[in-house]
DNA sequence: AACAATCATGCAATCGTTTGCCCGGGTTCT
DNA sequence: AGAACCCGGGCAAACGATTGCATGATTGTT
């Protein structure tokens, strides 16, 4: 990419003044009464009276005077600002998961910090380093790939900086999370494919690391127990996401002498590659396999074969829970310890299409 | 949704030491010298001699000492952040730009913070208000499909905020811009379609308030005049990018006595929605109707008939070259009125599939 | 040896806001 | 009438870091 053109207009300004933003300080000499007293006029204070609660506030709305965000932040020791690590933000899950998040904070007056670990590890401990830095209040994170101990994010305990993981949360005790559990969807999703006819459900899963609390997998034993089938082992394939290992894990449930009929896929992601797949080696979706995945894009209605049911995790609403409980870490000005550890579950919900 | 669980873990804590964070004054405190030293030896300033400064470099290493940025930031009147103001984080293009954004700010050291307009005229002036109450030091935006005029931008001027528009650029003069140019890949696109044996190009636009340059539709009339085609007026039709407009600017152009054999939509978005019901009119795309459209989402490649060309315009670049310009504009205190408007014009590029 | 120049460091103000404590004048109670 | 109290408001310290200016100590110059 080149820039092939750049164009400049030279433009005399209208000789830019410096406006200088009305302090406290100003609105107090102008009244010829003191800073202190501007300050809880300002706050309404009891102890202000009312007639010069009311000159300093109509001064104060006449010179626009706004308090010094930076000036606060300083004095209070706090910064109103929350950060946010994610693994990435083009994973519709995690843009809409912001929204959550921010709109909790712009009703409690925060601002959200965010920082995008893009699954690298070490990414993820600069972030974290750099929001200490800058002194967050607290910390929302979903964890990375390859992000096994939470050493890093220890370290902001030290600071008195909460953190609440949520949807991709760490499987270590004493910590604070929101997730989205996936047991009882991904019974409910075996057990429409049972209803569907399908004998043999194959299972893609993801790695290890991001299976940590493996409730796809044990939703999946759970609905072969409640239908007292066996669960034939040879039917779970894994798939680290790529492509490749992808279609590596279909091909080996393809070969096997007695072929799923179904398959469960890890997230919708997996699906598109699994379809996709599948159909290059000439078998019909829907009539030889059938796919249900999590996630539920918005996408897949394009599809000529989409997943015919998908998992949907409410991205919006875990986002939002993580920042109401995070905010009611902040609010307890913890007295003796902090507060218990707390684990938020949000129940998913199988969408057939 | 339901909360069916929460579980509770009453932990007792290693009580919690309220570590104080260390500061300046303790180390001066502790070495027996004056804060002013320590903060110049920290620097490096010249005037502290050698030993003093390795003591204090040590020691501050050893408590590990971090300069308290709100302090910093109260100080010097800058906050080290930049404001970000997208659409929304959905779209993928969006999502990119940010890393473009994120990664040139990391490098200077300053944070971002983003706000989603979501298209909405009133959000998109309530984020630049909490920006500007924030005292970020620059904003970089991309504006909302509602927002026609900018005063909201301008008033920023006012507080010596800098701000760099970027890809959504509004149609005023005085601005600091970066967007990417659609004139040559349009042309280049048009006469793709053309080489395939194309005659009739229909074209799908967009609303008028995204296509201030409109340069899509130059594009489209320059590749008809350098083929000495005549542009059809008929071929031409409108969609506010929502499902059911796009489906009568379709139905429009397949009514025509000379349906058009092929259509350029205005961005992938449009060009699934007019696959989707060029297709359920039991046309054959590729065959009846070839498409060609703006964004290229990976995406389309899970497609059965997905676009058979596609415009990229490189958000990432986009984004760090905004970010690049917004820092050259900080840099410079602008003595005598700012710097000049720059508008920094990239090209985008067709991609054939 | 006296004085200047240089070097190393300290003092104190400053940024804007908040807040504990104090004070003067008026009212009320006994 | 003296003591206790309340009301309205001011004083000044504090938050942590930076920086212009002053000061003391050392070295160099003649």
């Amino acid at each position: 990419m080149i820039v092939f053109d750049t164009q400049k207009y030279a433009v005399i300004l209208a000789k830019h003044m410096e406006k200088k933003v009305p302090t406290i300080k100003e609105i107090a000499k102008k009244l010829n009464i003191s800073v202190s007293t501007v300050s809880r006029a300002l706050h309404n204070h009891p102890s202000i009276g009312l007639r010069t609660k009311m000159q300093v506030q109509k001064l104060a709305a006449e010179m626009n005077y706004e308090p010094n965000q930076t000036a606060i932040q300083f004095k209070q020791g706090k910064t109103f600002t929350l950060g946010l690590i994610l693994p990435n933000l083009r994973e519709e899950f995690f843009s809409t998961a912001i929204s959550g998040v921010e709109d909790t904070a712009f009703k409690n007056n925060y601002n959200v910090l965010i920082g995008q670990s893009h699954d690298e590890l070490q990414r993820e401990e600069r972030i974290v380093e750099t929001m200490r830095k800058h002194r967050v209040d607290g910390v929302l994170a979903s964890i990375s790939k390859q992000t096994k101990s939470i050493e890093h994010f220890e370290q902001l305990d030290k600071y008195n900086i909460p953190v609440v993981f949520f949807d991709r949360v760490p499987d270590v005790p004493n910590i604070h999370s929101v997730w989205c559990s996936l047991y009882y969807s991904t019974i409910d999703a075996v057990e429409f494919l049972f209803r569907k006819g399908h004998q043999r459900v194959g299972y893609i899963q993801g790695p290890l690391s991001l299976n940590i609390k493996n409730e796809r997998l044990e939703g999946y034993y759970a609905a072969h127990k409640n239908k007292k089938l066996p669960v034939q082992e040879s039917l779970i394939a894994t798939t680290d996401l790529s492509k490749e290992s992808t279609e590596q894990a279909i091909e080996k449930l393809l070969s096997l002498k007695n072929k799923p009929t179904a398959i469960l896929a890890f997230n919708d992601n997996v699906a598109l590659d699994t379809i996709q797949y599948v159909r290059s080696k000439k078998l019909k979706i829907n009539k030889d396999i059938s796919v249900v995945s999590y996630a539920n894009w918005p996408i897949t209605s394009y599809l000529d074969f989409p997943p015919i049911a998908s998992v949907e995790q409410f991205p919006y609403e875990q986002g939002s829970r993580a920042t109401e409980l995070l905010f009611k870490l902040l609010n307890t000005k913890s007295p003796e310890g902090s507060l218990p550890y707390e684990n938020i579950v949000l129940k998913s919900e199988l969408i057939v299409r």
